[in-house]
DNA sequence: TATAATAACAGTAACAATTATCATTATTGA
DNA sequence: TCAATAATGATAATTGTTACTGTTATTATA
């Protein structure tokens, strides 16, 4: 089902998504959340992340084991911290032809790419 | 705990794993064992994936909310098939100074990184 | 070759992340 | 204002994975 009402839950995950730079995943939102609206479900956290995600709004990262998610959804790059599991951006400019160029090495049609660094943070180092 | 004695469970899983070129998840890997082993465990099937991948004999890939596995432990991209979502891999020729080149995008040391396609394959088009 | 040490096993329980269900509440258009 | 229904909170169920336990198989050494 498609995003079609208003509510302040929904509002609420947007704006903590979008005004956060690292890349939380639901639980993590969720408990953030909590502390403003005390009766907020995490299963509302997960439903509106996927909502959002599939219309596009947001983006959703599978990485480490677990889904994290990203306010911003202009494609870009990200990279994982094997100590901490935390994931960050990566400004590196996109490879805007890549996408092109592996058409020749695969079978099918390529709709999109995503990159993922994998190493150790400042903050782990 | 390293990978030191030999089984036949362990020969059986790494024989499967490197004569088929899709990339199999662990239940998938273990359906197709259990008809020629019909006593195998699930759980010997994912300890042993977990150890052969630990060891650097075999790859562990985790997308699309599930890990799965391949033989083949150079570095070398895949597809996922976003109908099927089976793993496909892409013999695009690694780019060996992508990690260099992002260094100055990140705030800490890169080790590793992957390149994820996302499409749809042949089979599914 | 027998044996002792222990890695690996099967089976199952536990676990964590995510999704589904359902009765109630909030939003929206008429 | 009110009816239709999307969204919610609470919780149960599901899925993928890991941990535990008693038993079996492998291996090095005597």
């Amino acid at each position: 089902m498609a995003v079609t009402k208003h509510s302040k839950q929904r509002d609420a995950i947007i704006e903590e998504l979008c005004h956060r730079h690292d890349h939380p995943t639901a639980e993590e939102l969720y408990l953030a959340l909590k502390m403003k609206m005390p009766n907020l479900s995490l299963g509302t956290v997960y439903r509106n992340l996927n909502m959002l995600s599939d219309d596009g709004t947001i983006q959703k990262i599978s990485v480490g084991g677990a889904d994290h998610f990203d306010g911003n959804a202009d494609n870009h790059y990200h990279m994982l911290c094997s100590e901490c599991k935390r994931l960050y951006d990566v400004t590196y400019p996109v490879l805007e032809d890549i996408e092109k160029k592996a058409h020749d090495f695969v079978d099918g049609r390529i709709t999109s790419h995503t990159i993922t660094f994998i190493g150790v943070c400042n903050g782990c180092l």
